[in-house]
DNA sequence: CAGTGGTCTAGACCACACC
DNA sequence: GTGTGGTCTAGACCACTGG
């Protein structure tokens, strides 16, 4: 008759006494045995609840000392991360995008492990190509699970941003994931933004999704490292901050 | 008589399995019954470890079905972005370096403009050579300002963290900032690395010192984009100030 | 059906922080 | 000291996947 796993009611009730202010930040939230008796149920459950909650970034804590309530966002933070248009914008340029296609196909095995679907399952691809006052700088292939892609279909990609659509249709994208490496141009990356192949990109993959869930999105962007590139402030003992920059030449 | 918690082990074995080829992608890993056997433990430190290498996102699976290898590249988050000695021990693999080079000589322009000081002042460059269980993963040139740098001559750099030495010599290393793009390698990287030139590298160039003064270190670290990527999760990140430069200030 | 991972119980010992 | 979280044992039941 359970209708969620003991842990996640644990969390999701420490997440809304946090969201309303019962517990404030910088509070000490209750011991792990505290919790477990108040919950009637052995420590296991309850530190995996602290667990999900540690890596949302609400608490935070060592060993020796209670867990402290960090922060009350969600998913906010880095937001510019997320959407390149509104990071072009915040900017004084203009962005742009042309749409070289958009279908509705099959996902293969490793779009669909990555998704956390079965290879087979509908999936709506979006390849487009972003600009910087007109400039490409960026070869973006998106890949949305169907039952958020297939709103896509209403749109036109050509008119600015997906995310912004998205989330106006429902779509909860606050989570990502990105992982950073490096990439030759292939011919089509090489004829979209005007290079020869075989120069080297800089390419961020994307898993994005409610946080906590599984990933509604994942994404394949390549970006001109002469254009655009990511830097961190990392000061000792302090989260790092992450901003993405357009070199000096284009501004 | 333990050194490090037996998942830390655990986890670090299956790395190393994934790392050298004994486990390729797409490969499952074996069930969590059977490790738990073979280590002669119960399941608990090995979901633990499992929870971090799908953490990482070397691994992936869902319920019902065994875990599957995902990956091989090393994740590196941007919060420990300051040492690549203390990373790789964390993920229980052995950091090693080869000095290629190390030399006291006049500053160039790029550099003296970088690190603040005149052309023609004395700065102490180091090339090295990384490496993760013994294979090549990263070539490193850096270059300190010689108050700092000038330490160096009096350590073996193959003995390990130049950082870990400098601190303990009084240089305040704790900011950093990380620029990061793609670069094809040279033929000193490629035949460092054992690659091809004209492979795509993933650059981090770093400028580090005290926080809030002028910096001490001009870095430019090349990685090999299998072995190593950079990640960054954003699924709540903390709070602070995410900068946002019309300008940068580095590059 | 047997095997898998997901969840949970009810204990236990330890290192560490604070008083 | 006492209390905290970190780790671990040795069981158990469940939902799901696959043959």
């Amino acid at each position: 008759m359970r209708l969620s796993p003991l842990h996640t009611q644990i969390a999701a009730d420490i997440r809304a006494a946090i969201r309303t202010g019962r517990l404030d930040i910088g509070d000490p939230i209750p011991s792990e045995a505290q919790l477990a008796q108040q919950w009637q149920v052995s420590r296991a459950p309850v530190r995996q609840a602290l667990a999900t909650l540690r890596a949302e970034g609400l608490i935070g804590g060592g060993p020796g000392k209670p867990a402290v309530v960090r922060g009350r966002s969600l998913g906010q933070p880095f937001e510019t991360f997320l959407s390149f248009s509104s990071w072009v914008s915040g900017l004084g340029l203009v962005p742009g995008q042309r749409t070289v296609e958009i279908a509705r196909r099959r996902a293969d095995a490793t779009i669909a492990d990555h998704l956390g679907i079965e290879p087979g399952d509908a999936v709506v691809e979006v390849l487009r190509l972003r600009t910087v006052d007109g400039e490409p700088a960026m070869v973006e292939r998106s890949c949305f699970v169907d039952a958020v892609g297939r709103a896509l279909f209403d749109f036109d990609c050509d008119s600015g941003s997906i995310y912004a659509f998205l989330i106006t249709r429902g779509a909860d994208l606050s989570s990502a994931r990105h992982t950073i490496d490096a990439v030759v141009a292939d011919p089509t990356d090489a004829a979209l933004l005007g290079i020869d192949p075989g120069r080297p990109l800089l390419r961020e993959r994307r898993l994005a999704g409610p946080a906590g869930g599984p990933p509604s999105e994942y994404s394949d962007d390549r970006y001109r490292p002469d254009l655009v590139t990511f830097t961190i402030d990392n000061a000792a003992a302090s989260a790092p901050a992450l901003s993405r920059h357009a070199v000096p030449e284009l501004i």
